[in-house]
DNA sequence: GCGACAG
DNA sequence: ATCTTGTCGC
């Protein structure tokens, strides 16, 4: 049995090193429009258990912008690092790039389900699952984690800038009117103004994106599947 | 010390 | 995120 000192020792440990990773990494992220055009898109999310020590990911790809589904995957891996607000990508990066092991198809442009620039430290989960793809991404999340906006209005297609201080991280997207607005901001090899384009013209019939709604329904499948 | 706080 | 039923509104 471990003492809860112990534990917190390595707890703590382990956060002090994940913030040195993302100040030691943030100026690696490239912040301009995509190389080339955006023809496929992949879509990420992570599903796990009340008490599991598991942790679910799946990824599906989607031609781009006609959206037909072009391979999925899921895989699980034991849960390694806490949810702390801000060290997210901690958590969910090794399940979700075991599930990209699995993908046989390229991707343009990689959607996740949590922040990109608009993290403390300018390095959320999307900068770090692009620098580590080398690919184009996309934080899009249901919630703010840091930064400071005007509501925009309510109307689809309706944004605000989303800024820490003076600088503007990302955008605050209303996808649907009268609906709670999203919260995009970009991950790696990806701009402001890309990523709102992009992330619009997902949302379909919902407030989330098509693919990040088919996707989080796949690796639920996938959990309850393997759970029941 | 208090409040905030992606999933 | 997850645990959960019904219910208010377009």
């Amino acid at each position: 049995m471990v003492s809860t000192k112990k534990y917190h020792h390595v707890w703590d440990l382990t956060t002090r090193e994940a913030k040195d990773l993302q100040a030691n990494h943030r100026s690696l992220v490239i912040l301009t429009p995509p190389k080339g055009p955006i023809r496929r898109i992949a879509a990420c999310d992570v599903s796990f258990s009340r008490h599991a020590e598991d942790l679910y990911a799946g990824v599906a790809v989607f031609s781009y912008p006609d959206l037909r589904l072009l391979d999925k995957a899921t895989a699980k891996v034991k849960i390694t690092f806490p949810y702390v607000p801000g060290y997210l990508s901690f958590r969910e990066t090794p399940a979700v790039l075991e599930a990209f092991k699995h993908i046989k198809i390229q991707s343009d442009c990689i959607i996740l389900d949590g922040q990109g620039l608009a993290h403390p430290r300018f390095f959320g989960l999307a900068c770090h699952v692009g620098l580590w793809m080398n690919c184009p991404t996309i934080g899009c999340a249901k919630s703010r984690l840091i930064g400071e906006f005007v509501d925009p209005d309510m109307t689809k297609g309706s944004s605000s800038p989303l800024k820490i201080g003076f600088r503007t991280v990302g955008a605050v997207l209303r996808t649907r009117s009268g609906v709670k607005p999203l919260f995009v901001s970009p991950g790696h090899l990806m701009d402001i103004s890309t990523a709102k384009k992009i992330i619009l013209s997902l949302c379909v019939k919902y407030r989330i994106p098509e693919p990040i709604r088919y996707v989080h329904d796949l690796v639920n499948a996938a959990r309850r599947r393997e759970e029941s």
